[in-house]
DNA sequence: AGACCATGTGAGATCGATCTCACATGCATT
DNA sequence: AATGCATGTGAGATCGATCTCACATGGTCT
């Protein structure tokens, strides 16, 4: 026989006092006697009594949850983001619905319907694209407190927390470059994904500004995973006349690029140098280690917390927009090459 | 100005028809005129109506949320099992609330307290220990489905879904002791933590079946974090006698030790020996490989999310516990040791 | 004595949804 | 005509909590 929760009336029943008088005594408020305070708290104990918190929410308006859509969990960075989030959003005794979107929009869409359909206090969102920003809109317009994290979205004023894509991608290629390295591939995700074209932005300026004209063919288009990115890099360095470097735009497609290059037989340094965007633990062991673009992960998921708690406890203020720097971690990837 | 969201009421009052219609005619029970119909769906289309889960959770029982209470999702093993998790759940239009208990019994039971005021239909959690049982007791008193995931409890009976741990490590030290290991250390998580039980057995039962007296100076014990594993390594392999090989119990501290051996300038496997539980996605490109015990990542998560929906359909069978086996890869980082 | 305030309590309303059942209409059957 | 059934509708109850306000008591001040 499964025992049903206890109900503050059965509470109130129990203690002998009026569900009203339950409710002030466990919850402080208003005016109780301290004798029947001490009555109505020992019969919660006696019988396990724990507060619905789905009436309070219906009474009081929402649930202590928010809400966190993000490309996927497997990524390490989205990991680590979410794993952040939810620390302090244990501290201020909120609980963290995570969503992957996998980068499909309509998955995004449904999820932030679903998730609002449970009044959902507040969302950090890594927005999969700026194709349709309604969803997005119709937050600000109920005046649901929103943080875009990792990305951004024209048009959506809220706050926000990025990473200088274009600048980190533009300081790897630059380095590409100096090391003499002109035909220089990128393995990038779908342009529909903000970081995906602020990265790409960075790789063709830069490339410009080195006299050199981007060209499609060094560009290989993957999903953020391992399995995605062998085969986008198999494809690239498949070409007749295959790129001498490559610029890998986060660290699950570093690690298919390595596993490609294994594949094929391609030795780094020595045949085709590497530096990917986002650092991981391993980078350092691999034989060589890896040259990559850091970005402060670690800062990331708590500043986007922090913001959106700020609002969730009622603060109005304008949309704050935090950028944060990246940095190139010069390791043992990358090889200089002759002028020709 | 905000616009509050559009309730049944609203819905009712602007297709002029009662709560009790608008409601039937919105989710189609009960008998409801076409033509009424049709009306409260171009009320509630109009006015963007979105129904409140919260106030029908509160009538019906649930809401359509399950619960997930994994060590750290920062392991790319419980973030694999997050991910498939909510990949099935979002199928049977749930959400998926994770938590990480972080190995701490007392954030396991506040984080279970917590999700359970929320009516939280089902949960699978990984338990961190079995010193105190009372909260997942309750659950099962309660009826609330339960699926215990990589690890069990004694004395809880419910569904369950792990690995064999003990039949894992003894495979590793069995291989390292055919290679000439005797000196076999072993880096371990806290032994609350039943995989983490299960492995020691392991491999000190491997060890006395190869006629090896267990020696405590060859266990260090180290939380399941890059960092903690460097420093664990360091401190195992700064002693007199340092062991001539090494297991580590989960990915994480696989790599921890490779980073520690590489900060002391200890080569593998010319200097020492090196398995490690669970693949990961570098184990082969490492110099060398890795050989590691490998277990069933993808079936592991899909497994416990079926097994919870299969209660949550309302089915009433006896409690399973689904066991997968593990297997041995070997790869490059293990050396052949004389007898000596 | 009357007015005001503080303290304490409980009945009933509220939150937004679903459900029940009384009532109404129309049709078919006896 | 009476009865039974199907269809359709709406008032009010329910879910479990919080909130409001009427009522009661006691004390203080004018």
């Amino acid at each position: 026989m499964a025992q049903k929760p206890a109900t503050l009336k059965d509470v109130a029943a129990y203690a002998n006092v009026s569900r009203a008088t339950a409710a002030r005594a466990l919850n402080s408020y208003g005016y109780v006697g301290d004798e029947t305070a001490r009555k109505v708290h020992e019969a919660a104990e006696k019988l396990g009594y724990r507060g619905n918190r789905l009436a309070q929410a219906l009474r009081n308006g929402q649930l202590p949850i928010i809400g966190c859509i993000l490309g996927d969990i497997q990524n390490p960075f989205f990991a680590r983001i979410a794993h952040d989030i939810e620390v302090l959003a244990r501290k201020y005794r909120y609980n963290l619905i995570i969503g992957s979107s996998e980068e499909d929009l309509e998955q995004e869409v449904s999820l932030l319907a679903s998730l609002q359909s449970l009044s959902i206090r507040g969302f950090i969102v890594a927005p999969t694209s700026d194709e349709n920003t309604f969803h997005l809109e119709r937050l600000i317009e109920e005046n649901v407190p929103l943080v875009l994290i990792d990305r951004v979205v024209k048009g959506i004023e809220c706050d926000s927390v990025v990473v200088d894509n274009e600048g980190g991608a533009r300081k790897a290629i630059e380095y590409l470059i100096a090391m003499g390295h002109r035909r220089i591939g990128l393995l990038q995700d779908d342009t529909r994904i903000f970081t995906s074209r602020e990265r790409l932005s960075g790789y063709q300026s830069a490339l410009m500004a080195g006299g050199i004209t981007p060209d499609d063919a060094m560009i290989s288009v993957s999903q953020s995973t391992v399995e995605h990115a062998i085969d986008a890099t198999i494809r690239l360095f498949s070409q007749k006349t295959p790129p001498t470097a490559l610029f890998t735009v986060d660290s699950l497609m570093t690690q298919g690029a390595l596993l490609a290059f294994r594949a094929m037989g391609i030795s780094i340094p020595h045949d085709v140098s590497l530096v990917g965007f986002d650092d991981f633990n391993l980078a350092t062991f691999t034989d060589p280690q890896i040259t990559v673009v850091a970005q402060p992960v670690s800062e990331i998921g708590l500043a986007a917390a922090r913001l959106l708690f700020e609002k969730l406890s009622g603060q109005s203020s304008p949309p704050q927009q935090i950028r944060f720097e990246t940095k190139l971690l010069i390791r043992g990837s990358v090889s200089r090459r002759p002028e020709g």
